[in-house]
DNA sequence: GAAATAAGTTAGTTCGTACTAACTTATTGT
DNA sequence: ACAATAAGTTAGTACGAACTAACTTATTTC
């Protein structure tokens, strides 16, 4: 293969490395294994139009990029089917959200981001990051084990904890429930979230939903907010029993 | 164009971007940008054959990026001749230098990386970040006006001290001066001269010089060295009158 | 000033990553 | 059970960015 020069990571043009690293991937195959695991996390394979979607592109071109992948021993495609990770792909993938995470809690609490608008900044920075870069910026978090939003942070060696939560609007009526964690993808809604009390660990309970994706009515602390279904699938919550704290 | 994938600082997939920027450039036309501009502070225009030995690839590939570049208006390009950057693209090389001079000394003052070891992470990083994160660690550095090298760091309007600076290679016998900046390319480099006391801010005196690119003696402080002739090249000086301080 | 050498360019190829259009396989609703 | 629809794949194309080989233009040297 040559050093041809889609290699990023490794840096090609920068002098005297001994080891020279087991071959990076590009921008776009990292993109891919990382919206993979985010898929398999809700338990069935990854769909090429899911992967299409989340990433923007054509159905099509995912295909293509599934095979490449396949070939390098990263994904498992059963044709027709779905892809899901190797285990070198999960890795991959699990180092890239915890360079994400921690970026993100690198900006927020050491360059003064506000936690709604370090998404974007992160996507960029975790492929551009070594890891060196990521353990220092961690040491100097204190090791987080969670990012601002809430998000679980992986291991260097790629554990995690990848229990699944419901989100709000999974929640029975009249359940108490603590906000664990929320989707980092959209500033806006997390504004509006952060508007109405709603982060990482404020205690809300369920007060009412209405029928066919209708407002959810809920109290936060004392004040009682309605939001919408699209707003509530974003918050993950962790059940109350009636008694908790 | 459409919304076709190599855009990357641009961020085609996140949300509500109400103004779409001025298209981002690739990593790639980004690295041209900046090599012809190094080496167009050597007087001329950047021939075709160093831009290709700076990035480590070939001729050919360089006489068709330029082309590319010239279209985008970014450089102007005489055949046979070299090119040189326009102001747009000028504009855009100051500006990846300011943010990698930025990065380089965030990374030693703040994640206490060695001085001499962030050369590769700022290279990457540089293409990854934008000017709002690095106008933040400016700020959190209190805007420093030169790199942890002594490299003068340029505005975010692309001004910059574009003074030349001469290297122990080229100081007279007998000479005193102070060391101003070294390039920050090679770390092996750097730690070496670091080690013989040879910094930003030193004072050495050059005491003798042997012909055919021979060893250069010189004093710092009151100890002795004898460097090469490569190792000088890589340090710039400001002579000193023998008054000064 | 012509021959030798160095520098630069063009042509043709490859690979990654996207695209659209056309086709094939699965799933679903009656 | 099978037609309609949805999901997925292949084929063909484009572009960026690299490569080698062959050729052209500049520069140097005798």
């Amino acid at each position: 293969m040559s050093a041809r020069a889609t290699d990023e990571r490794s840096g090609a043009r920068s002098t005297h490395r001994a080891v020279p690293r087991e071959k990076a991937l590009t921008r776009q195959a990292e993109d891919y294994l990382k919206v993979i695991y985010e898929i398999e996390q809700g338990g069935s394979p990854a769909a090429t139009t899911d992967i299409a979607e989340q990433l923007g592109i054509a159905a099509a071109s995912v295909s293509g990029m599934l095979q490449r992948l396949a070939r390098l021993g990263l994904v498992k495609v059963e044709r027709y089917r779905g892809a899901r990770l190797s285990a070198s792909g999960r890795l991959i993938a699990l180092q890239l959200i915890r360079r994400h995470r921690i970026i993100e809690s690198f900006l927020v609490t050491k360059l003064g981001y506000g936690w709604d608008d370090v998404h974007e900044e992160a996507e960029r920075l975790e492929h551009a990051a070594s890891a060196d870069l990521v353990d220092r910026m961690a040491d100097a978090l204190g090791n987080p084990t969670a990012d601002p939003h809430g998000a679980p942070i992986p291991t260097a060696a790629g554990r995690v904890d990848e229990r699944r939560l419901s989100s709000i609007a999974d929640l029975p009526i009249g359940a108490r429930a603590r906000v664990v964690r929320m989707s980092d993808r959209d500033p806006e809604l997390l504004r509006y979230l952060k508007k109405r009390g709603i982060v990482p660990g404020a205690i809300l309970r369920l007060v009412e939903r209405e029928p066919f994706d209708g407002p959810i009515s809920l109290t936060v602390g004392r004040a009682k907010q309605s939001i919408g279904a699209t707003a509530a699938a974003a918050v993950y919550v962790e059940k109350l029993a009636r008694t908790d704290r």
